[in-house]
This record gives C-alpha cells, sequence and structure tokens, in this order.
DNA sequence: CGGATATCAGGGGTACTGAAATTC
DNA sequence: CGAATTTCAGTATCCCTGATATCC
C-alpha cells in the first residue's frame, strides 16, 4: 500500500474494510490448516450460549446467511461436530445439536482465534484493545438495530 | 443477529467484519445509484494526490489487487473520466491519467462517501469517531508494513 | 389460505492465483 | 537470461435472491 491516498486513508470505511481484510486473511491462515472456518466457531458459540437450535435461529444469531448456513451445517455435520436431526415438535425444523467432540473442538477454535486477535491487535495497548472493541461493538448495535437480518424476524 | 453469541461479540476480528460488511452495504447503496464503486474512488483520489500512474502504482497505492485493477481502470476509462496511454518512456506501462471530469467526480464521489462516514458512525461522537479512526490506522499500518502487497514492491 | 422453515440453484462482487505477451 | 508490467482466465469465498417443498 506504501503510501494510501489522505483521501482514502482518512475515510472510516475504508479503514475498516482493509483490517477486515487483514482480519479474514489470518482467520483463514490459521483455521484452514485444522479444515475449520470462521463460520464453524460462530455456530459452535451459539449453540454452547443457547443449546440446541434451527438452522434459521442459527441464521439469526451468527449473522449468517440461511443459505451458507445449511453449507455450514453440513459440513459440521460431516465431521461430527454437530448432529442434526428433524424436529419432533415442528417436522419443518431439523435441530442441530452440539456433540461432545464439537464442544472439544470448539475450545480448540476459540483459541486459534484467540492468537488472531493478539496478532490483529498487536500494535494497540491492551486499554486501546478495549476501546476499539467498544467503539465498534456500538457502532455495531446501532445497525443491527435498524438494519437486523434479511432471514428470520 | 438479535444476540450473538458472547464469544463471537467478544471477538475484535469479528465485530470488524460486521462493520466491514455494514460499510460495504452503505457504500454500495450509495455509489451504485451513480454507477460508481469504492474502487473508482480509490483510484481518482490516488491519481488526484500523486499525478498520473502506472496501473502496477496505482494497485500498490490503492491495495487493489493488479488484476482488479485492469477492470477499474477499464470502468473508469469507459466513463471518460480516466485516460489509459501508453509509456513512452517504458512500453510496458501504461500511465493513466485522471481527466478534469474524473476530477470533478471525485469531489462528488467524496461526498457521497462522506455522507456514508456519518451514517455509519453515527453513534459515535465526533471524539469516539476521531479515536476509532486512529485505532484502526494503527492496526492497518502495522499490518500494512509486514505483509505489504501482493504486487510490485 | 397465510406464514415460517429448510433446502437448493444460481448470481454477483471481491480477493486472489496462474499464465501469457510484451518490454526493460 | 531474469525481472517488471499489463492482461486474461479461472478459482474461492461470501453475500444475497429466487424458487421449491414441507409443515404449522
Amino acid at each position: 500500500m506504501e503510501t494510501a491516498p489522505s483521501r482514502l486513508r482518512g475515510k472510516a470505511s475504508w479503514l475498516i474494510n482493509k483490517t477486515s481484510l487483514h482480519a479474514h486473511r489470518l482467520i483463514t491462515e490459521g483455521l484452514s490448516p485444522i479444515d475449520a472456518r470462521g463460520y464453524h466457531f460462530a455456530i459452535l458459540a451459539a449453540l454452547e450460549e443457547y443449546g440446541p437450535a434451527s438452522q434459521a435461529s442459527l441464521s439469526q444469531r451468527c449473522g449468517i446467511d440461511r443459505s451458507d448456513t445449511v453449507a455450514m451445517v453440513n459440513e459440521l455435520a460431516e465431521q461430527k461436530l454437530v448432529v442434526r436431526a428433524p424436529d419432533p415438535d415442528d417436522r419443518r425444523r431439523n435441530v442441530i445439536t452440539m456433540t461432545p467432540e464439537g464442544r472439544r473442538r470448539l475450545d480448540q477454535l476459540d483459541a486459534v482465534l484467540g492468537e488472531v486477535q493478539r496478532d490483529l491487535l498487536a500494535p494497540l495497548s491492551p486499554a486501546d484493545r478495549e476501546r476499539l472493541v467498544d467503539l465498534l461493538g456500538r457502532v455495531l448495535d446501532h445497525h443491527t438495530r435498524s438494519t437486523d437480518r434479511r432471514d428470520g424476524g
């Protein structure tokens, strides 16, 4: 990048997009050696925190498109990290349940992603990292409330 | 998104990716009605600040892949916003020059993107916006120095 | 019927890779 | 020869839309 034009450099949207790109690269590099993706972590984390759930609610909670959620659950089920079973109470739904293997996998992915956070935020002090997370969280809350999701709701 | 799992929510990389997605959506919504893209702004901004340049240096300065730069210059040239001419000093190169129309277009795009910034950062005070830009800039500088680009250099 | 869910098929934008042709 | 520039072809991933089938 050498020296980005100042008009560009001053735009928050540009900084965010570029930073996101670096983050994405670090995540891919960290997870692909163990046959995982960022989405896997998101879904497993949701299952841990909220228990078994339908694919639609996983989509909403993780902010993953319903179409992509199907593919992700397919991959996770193939690796025996989750089980997909029809919901007896509502036979349209699948209930996705995390397996003990999936539970262990979640911790593994969390560890890898923890390292990624440290790499990504390396130049920032702990206080600055908190500040960044807080600022981004506030921006995201604002837009999440107004935009919400494209799926359910 | 309703309630994202806290393991997810606490990850800076996740916050950055989601925020980047919102930013991208706002940019697309703002620019597509006038047949423009974020990349157009980046390239025009680089041409304004550094003058006529080869496609390779535009790639480096804007952080755009060399392959995509070709397509962007095609689009800009079609709209008469830039001119592509062979470099007499080094006939491998094209020299890209901004036209007066391109100069005006740059200001138009800047205005649209300025609105996008305000929308994107709406929940933040002016001081917080500066803080965010500063923090992201420091993160980006760090990774830009180590990763640099995939093209020249 | 309307409404919600799950799945699949496919488009489109973006990031990237590989290779060819040209010129230094 | 090697190295740099432009260009094209193709891959991969992600976000999204549309359509279908199923069930409440």
